[in-house]
DNA sequence: AGACTTCGCATAATCGGTTGCGTAACAGCT
DNA sequence: AGCTGTTACGCAACCGATTATGCGAAGTCT
């Protein structure tokens, strides 16, 4: 089966080539009755203009790539539902790139994306530093980094504020009156998780109370690794009465690490975790936690590279967003 | 910033763009002098080749579309990181297209995808039937169905048995000793939820046990129609002691209506869903659930559609896999 | 009426690769 | 030396669109 080109509209429609690609693009004007000419062909032929010719010359893809670090957790699905539903109203499509917090897999990404020459960058990425990106930056690719950033990255950052929302959570502990607090703070060398440890820190400091250390555990983002950190804080002689809990994925482990050792939450212990989740209401105990307005946070951050994309040399702000505590039974 | 060509290549090697590409892609022979002095080229430029030019001669792009119904559910984020893995394995990348259950929207997404001139498709399909996919069947683009499929389908399966899963499904409810067991049947757009309900109505038949139609309610997958739908079943002057339910958002709203109502889980009502979560082992109660192998149904996926790209011609067959029943403390 | 505009469209170069065809250079053989 | 075969690679057409340039016909003006 032939595939349908350009050329076979043209000689249906009895125009040049040239007319047929301005017919379809608006680019210059065509007498009426030549444009519904062009159009009847289109329509019956079914052509469908040819991406990667168009791309070849325009310099341009219209793709965006999504960069994430698990696509099987739920908040990065409602941020990803937030980002597709601004691309596909602005004719975009989304190349979608997980990399399982994995950083041989973002370098990986990154040159995919570049060789498939993608318009723009979201990156919710591993990488701590500049290097990875910068080849894309080098191009003059826009970026936005999606979720955490880090101290050089010249792209603008989409995502709450970390820093104040922990410390709206852990004073939310305190006022409940809770003074042993813990925190499992996750992966420390995500700037996420940097700035949420350091609002904790905020809040305890501002109560007075003492911030120790054998009450920080960090770990990876995994519900594995949260029952274990949260095992580990419930194992120590001194116990905390309240933990802070820094990404959903620990606080789910969290929860089934205390049901292991039979301890119950609030009265044994207290929590509040990071990130909301449907299941979080029926979770036993419903769990008090900060949400993130994840379709905004997405909306936000495609509207980002977007904009980069049509008005050259803006500079693009960044957006932080707000944390919405929700105060359930689990404080 | 003048972009890197092949011909940049070429010339800093002293060799002809045509060595460049079969240094590039091992099509024919070059010397191992020529060679090295072409990768040293390529590695001191930092040349990346660029994609659309190359699909523009071969027809091919090594990208795969990917449609999904609602990229927030963990099931389909488990099945695309096995895809993922899979296609990233073969030099394929993923072109991610969520379609939140709107036809309209599949459409969209199918004409997206053809203009790209994907290679292949994997789709958990809203339509239910041929008519939107047989576009891209007519361009001979091999078709995965993902999670469903309908009575026309001319392309693999790749899925659980999903009449037979709930079948053990509902006999476990029966085998506990519940007679009077209703069922939150889902969408009946769909194949799989038809097949679910067949399971179900098998078990029952099986047992013989009456099929009470006002004990079984349909709806659109999502928390909130799991609520009402749920609601609505306990609100009945008689009501069944054990539900069946068919998707794990529909799961999560009946436990929330349930909640809601001041009912109690198993005391009042068992339950069994289809779908497992990792929250569902922390709710309350833990549930009792029917779980899909989503990782291994991801990469089968692409392996198939993998398999049909590379062997014109070869007849696909579909895949069926079976659930696992999770027994907690929900029945 | 002749010159000058304006209108509406065609021609052809170009984007950056792939690939069928062709050939220079050299070795081996008689 | 002359012929043939092989080795290693170059040439140039082509994929399907976009777009700068140019031109004939119709309209306008003096």
């Amino acid at each position: 089966m032939k595939r349908i080109t350009m050329r076979d509209v043209a000689e249906r429609a009895g125009v040049s080539n040239a007319t047929v690609s301005h017919v379809i693009n608006d680019t210059r004007f065509v007498e009426d009755a030549t444009k519904e000419r062009v159009r009847e062909a289109i329509r019956h032929l079914g052509y469908r203009p040819n991406v990667a010719a168009r791309s070849l010359t325009t310099q341009r893809t219209r793709i965006i790539g999504l960069i994430v670090s698990d696509v099987t957790n739920t908040f990065f699905g409602e941020i990803m539902r937030g980002i597709e539903d601004v691309l596909i109203a602005n004719g975009y499509s989304l190349m979608l790139c997980n990399t399982n917090e994995v950083l041989e897999r973002e370098e990986y990404y990154i040159d995919i994306l570049l060789r498939q020459g993608v318009d723009g960058i979201i990156a919710a990425a591993t990488s701590q530093n500049w290097d990875v990106l910068n080849e894309a930056a080098k191009l003059n690719i826009p970026i936005v980094m999606l979720d955490r950033t880090f101290a050089d990255a010249a792209s603008p950052y989409v995502g709450v504020d970390n820093r104040h929302s922990a410390y709206l959570g852990a004073r939310h502990l305190i006022e409940r009156g809770y003074a042993d607090i813990g925190i499992l703070a996750g992966f420390q060398r995500l700037s996420t998780m940097r700035d949420r440890l350091a609002g904790y820190e905020d809040a305890l400091t501002a109560a007075d109370l003492p911030l120790r250390e054998e009450w920080r555990i960090s770990s990876p983002l995994s519900i594995e690794d949260g029952k274990q950190a949260m095992q580990a804080l419930m194992k120590q002689a001194e116990r905390p009465r309240a933990v802070f809990i820094c990404n959903n994925l620990l606080s789910l482990g969290a929860l089934m690490g205390m049901q292991e050792l039979g301890l119950a939450c609030p009265d044994d212990v207290a929590i509040v975790g990071f990130d909301d989740h449907p299941w979080a209401q029926v979770s036993n105990p419903p769990l008090t936690v900060l949400r993130q307005p994840t379709y905004a946070i997405g909306e936000t951050a495609a509207h980002k590279v977007l904009k980069a994309l049509n008005e050259d040399d803006a500079v693009i702000p960044s957006a932080l967003f707000n944390c919405q505590l929700i105060v359930r039974a689990s404080t």
